[in-house]
DNA sequence: CGGGACTTTGAGGTAGATCAAAAAGTGTGG
DNA sequence: CCACACTTTTTGATCTACCTCAAAGTCCCG
């Protein structure tokens, strides 16, 4: 069963790691009252140009973050892993300028934004953490722009894997190394801007090249090595350690 | 003859665009100490994984935020006009993840943290409005991925001249309107991912299209509204106006 | 067992890259 | 004011990475 307790722990695992914070304010982020829900699969739980007032925390599963074009074209601008705070920045701009989508099973745990406006306010710290695990996100993007914009399709599809394997294992990725894997061919085509046909090419590609291996719902990692220079992968732009 | 208080009087109208801000806030910006500096032209003045210690203003010209592969290969993740804090954000994550480079001749104003961190101390409404840019710089930067990873040449250029409309004449673009235009394709060719070849083509075709006209570092706007049906522009991810 | 979503492979088309070179503009020093 | 070197713009010709369309194969769930 999970529990609001498991996700509320992972995010604040995420804050500790670029953030200093006492143990009040970690008992704060503790109780952090809110509703856990079951996200429908491959729905939208918040949508484009709502107005928001709690932010969502992924508990478990998958979610993306989308832009749109009025005709309704797509594009990923971030996935979201359990302990993800999917849309703190709403919490400052809570006009939504992007929708959030469960990618298959997820779970939810929604926080009410007067929550957590209760907790900036009493503790400084928090709201610089929060502002930090924001500028990290954005520095996050900042790299999808780079590579999605100036490398190959080949280059892209194996530093969004390299960049998934290293979130979900902080720190040491190695080889052999293997982690539940819930996307799509056609999902990670939307977050690199290229079509499903060309992804599964180029897959097969990295596999060939003893990189990587997509089975049962399972990624192994080959040659991690291979696969960080294939990707141009350096892991410094996900801030998983505080700054020197 | 540029001055300080020329960039921090502009900058202080983008803050009022979407913040709520008392007299002893607005005057204590007003007031914030720094560095006046001429950049040379076409050279980074914030270089990349350096880390920061005063966030620079744009007084006067263009700057480029850019991120950039191991073997130097640049996107330009943002473009900053006069009035922006280009990187405001370094406040709370000063290993910078990208580079700063003027565009041309452009003025600076180098603020120091610690100056802004007393700000930020003592005034809680300063705290949120600044992370609130930072949000908004991001959700220009997702629009930016999602135009690039999405559409067409033709329309990447359109959208990118149709926004630097927007942020100049903060409201009302108009036909016949006219702007200082100091970028050149080069450069815009690194904004849209594309070449500067394909860029030129693009622009002709545009003028083609009665869209808009470039001649003598100036921008003429012929017709506005066929420049954003062109684009698919809606200025509403600028966030130009306080959300309803 | 049947239907839907996802994966895989093939064949052919195209938007934009690349390479090349001329033309126009811009700044510098004589 | 001109001569120069350098950068930017413009145009042409060719090439290719990726898209598009199509169809078969696989997996999964009711």
């Amino acid at each position: 069963m999970v529990e609001a307790r498991d996700g509320l722990a992972l995010w604040l695992d995420r804050l500790l790691l670029r953030s200093t914070l006492g143990a009040p304010e970690q008992a704060a982020i503790m109780a952090l009252p809110g509703l856990l829900e079951t996200a429908r699969p491959n729905r939208d739980f918040v949508r484009l140009g709502e107005r928001v007032d709690r932010a969502c925390l992924i508990v478990s599963g998958l979610a993306g973050r989308f832009s749109q074009t009025s005709d309704g074209q797509r594009q990923t601008t971030a996935l979201h892993i359990p302990g993800d705070m999917a849309n703190l920045h709403s919490l400052v701009l809570p006009q939504s300028a992007s929708a959030l989508r469960s990618l298959g099973d997820a779970v939810l745990y929604r926080v009410p934004h007067q929550e957590i406006r209760r907790l900036t306010a009493t503790f400084p710290a928090l709201a610089e953490a929060f502002w930090r695990d924001c500028t990290v996100d954005a520095a996050v993007l900042s790299q999808w722009a780079l590579i999605n914009g100036r490398l190959s399709a080949r280059v892209r599809v194996a530093h969004l894997v390299a960049e998934l394997c290293c979130r979900f294992a902080i720190g040491g990725c190695v080889d052999g190394m293997s982690l539940p894997w819930a996307l799509t061919q056609i999902q990670l085509a939307g977050a690199t801007g290229l079509t499903a046909v060309h992804v599964n090419r180029m897959l097969r590609q990295l596999r060939e090249d003893g990189a990587l291996e997509i089975r049962d719902k399972k990624l192994r990692v080959i040659g991690w090595e291979r696969l960080c220079a294939v990707a141009h992968f350096n892991p410094r732009y996900l801030h998983l350690h505080k700054a020197l």
